[in-house]
DNA sequence: TCTTCCGGTCGAAACGTTTCGTTTTCCGGT
DNA sequence: ACCGGAAAACGAAACGTTTCGACCGGAAGA
């Protein structure tokens, strides 16, 4: 394959010449340019990205570590990072920890072996162990997205989650709604947890007395949701709402409504956070509390890419970004 | 950072003798492994992945190359072969072309600084001319996914889409249905033409004749489809049925006709390629060809890995799977 | 006219691995 | 006690870049 040492040859020039020529690291005439440039097209030289690399001491490589990419919201995550990233010249890594840690960690690991420029995490946990074992592993430029995990010291985008969490609830609760169940993801999640505070601060704030037996802890998956829907939907006194902290805790909820036999929301409503792009052929069409996720990506990635660029260390820095409550037919007006 | 040196220096052996222990790649001492060993732990030692792809010629690295992340199609795609490639000890990168040529050529660039092992790609056309840009700019083993492209000598594993499209024609026509709309991605793409054709046997065989203004062309996605739908049923004498030829296309049709204020399958009947995961909570519950995504994509990384380990050259075999008709609720007799 | 400086070019070193040919060590057989 | 040979360990070269100091020639300033 051909190497620098061949346009070199071929234009006349000596490797470092070329190499200045080509990435206009240095002052070269413009005839030179010309003659690397002609030879580079000629014999379709392409430069190794390892050896580049090796040299540099970091590779143009950045990493994008998410819970799941087969989830929609991560998947525009992904899509809009790898713009950027191609853009200017890098390229991304992209990888689902399945929320295990053990793959997290063989991932950062893997990350690591290509010397990744920087790091965009989603983490799966938000505790302050898990923060330290992180804060171990990586030592290269890092934005958290979507979650801050305490005692680390990077940049963090993120949703207003304890507002997602009031705006859902409130809707909830002016519906006239008042056993309003929610389904939660695994403690340690910060973003599970802050919609939860947002949940109960709306609670108190009208005056609602907490039921422990409608807190339901999930996954952030669907089939945790969708079991314990239907095991709340036999109780006596059933909640008359759900309040699903994520796009598939949603999913589940709404998979049991219909298996039982029920409708939303004629017998139950439901509020989620994270909208669906094929709303509107849902039924009903789901009412919402929506994040703008592509904007908060775009956010991390330039974030990110500012400080690779710069060096800096990182600010510390918490963004917020707004939720936005979108009405549509899956909560109505309570029965009596 | 700590290199091979600082782990050989510390357990006392030689770097050519850490290497060895490390990769097991020539006979070594129990007890030097065991020293190696704790070197490494001691002192945090990760391999520089860009100085062993210097040396050894290619990295650990596989390229997957798709249209589009964001599509939940691909995006299974996506996590089958990570999670193989991470089993099997490589890295995989994602990238979505956008049905774009030149983002294709630029993506396959990267992937060639970054001396990838090898390739998976579902390629945005299949004419014999952009085959041939394809293999041009491609030097490392490959496998076609979905797409077959012509003149390419690469193993090729896709869905057998002439029956996937008559399956769905068949199924329709069953119902009684006579005008029966396509909705066709770019011409050029193997596995729309395919589709097509099995659509077009189907009439045949059922003594149906084809009327073109039913052939409608899009790009695979939701807005074509969408705009198509609503011209279509515009017109006098409009189709009672429509096949979609992709998920995307369908979610473009079914919203169409919700928006005109129709419904599915009472006014028109739809049938597509490729299951929803949250069908049972779509309205109507889509009837639907299923593609066993997973498997082909299982199949495709390992074929590629077998083909990179063996060094063998590819086989150019094409292996087909095969398409099945999930019967639900978007798809009624038609009343006369 | 002599010096200074700078744009342009060059050569060589260094980055962290793996690999291959060579040397050392150790063992069993005579 | 010695030899032969296999197993284990070693040392050095090579992979393809970038970068840094040195060099050269010509223009500008004295």
């Amino acid at each position: 394959m051909a190497t620098i040492k061949d346009v070199a040859r071929l234009a006349g020039v000596a490797i470092s010449t070329a190499s200045a020529a080509i990435n206009r690291s240095a002052p070269v005439s413009e005839d030179v340019i010309a003659k690397v440039e002609a030879a580079v097209r000629q014999i379709g030289y392409v430069p190794h990205g390892g050896a580049r690399s090796l040299r540099m001491g970091q590779s143009r490589l950045i990493g994008l570590i998410l819970p799941d990419i087969t989830n929609p919201h991560f998947a525009k995550v992904a899509k809009v990072v790898e713009s950027a990233c191609l853009e200017a010249g890098y390229m991304d890594a992209v990888y689902s920890t399945s929320e295990d840690d053990d793959r997290e960690r063989q991932i950062l690991e893997m990350m690591r072996m290509q010397r990744v420029a920087g790091l965009i995490i989603i983490p799966t946990r938000s505790d302050a162990e898990h923060g330290a074992r992180l804060a171990e592993q990586i030592h290269v430029p890092t934005v958290l997205l979507d979650s801050f995990v305490t005692g680390l010291p990077y940049d963090v985008i993120k949703l207003d989650n304890v507002t997602a969490g009031r705006l859902a609830t409130e809707h909830l609760i002016g519906l006239g709604h008042r056993r309003i169940a929610v389904t939660t993801g695994r403690p340690n999640i910060i973003t599970g947890e802050d919609r939860l505070r947002g949940y109960l601060a709306a609670l108190e704030a009208h005056g609602i007395a907490l039921e422990q037996r409608l807190l339901i802890e999930g996954r952030f998956d669907q089939a945790t949701a969708h079991d314990a829907t239907l095991r709340l939907l036999a109780e006596p006194d059933p909640p008359t709402a759900i309040f699903a902290l994520s796009n598939m805790m949603a999913l589940g909820v709404l998979n049991a409504v219909q298996e039982m036999g029920l409708s939303v929301p004629a017998d139950l409503s439901v509020v989620n956070i994270d909208d669906f792009d094929f709303a509107n052929i849902m039924s009903p069409p789901p009412t919402v509390v929506s994040a703008p996720v592509e904007q908060m990506a775009q956010r991390a990635i330039d974030t990110l890419l500012a400080e690779i660029r710069s060096k800096s260390a990182p600010t510390g820095k918490v963004e917020l970004f707004e939720p936005r409550l979108i009405v549509r037919a899956s909560a109505s007006n309570l029965a009596r």
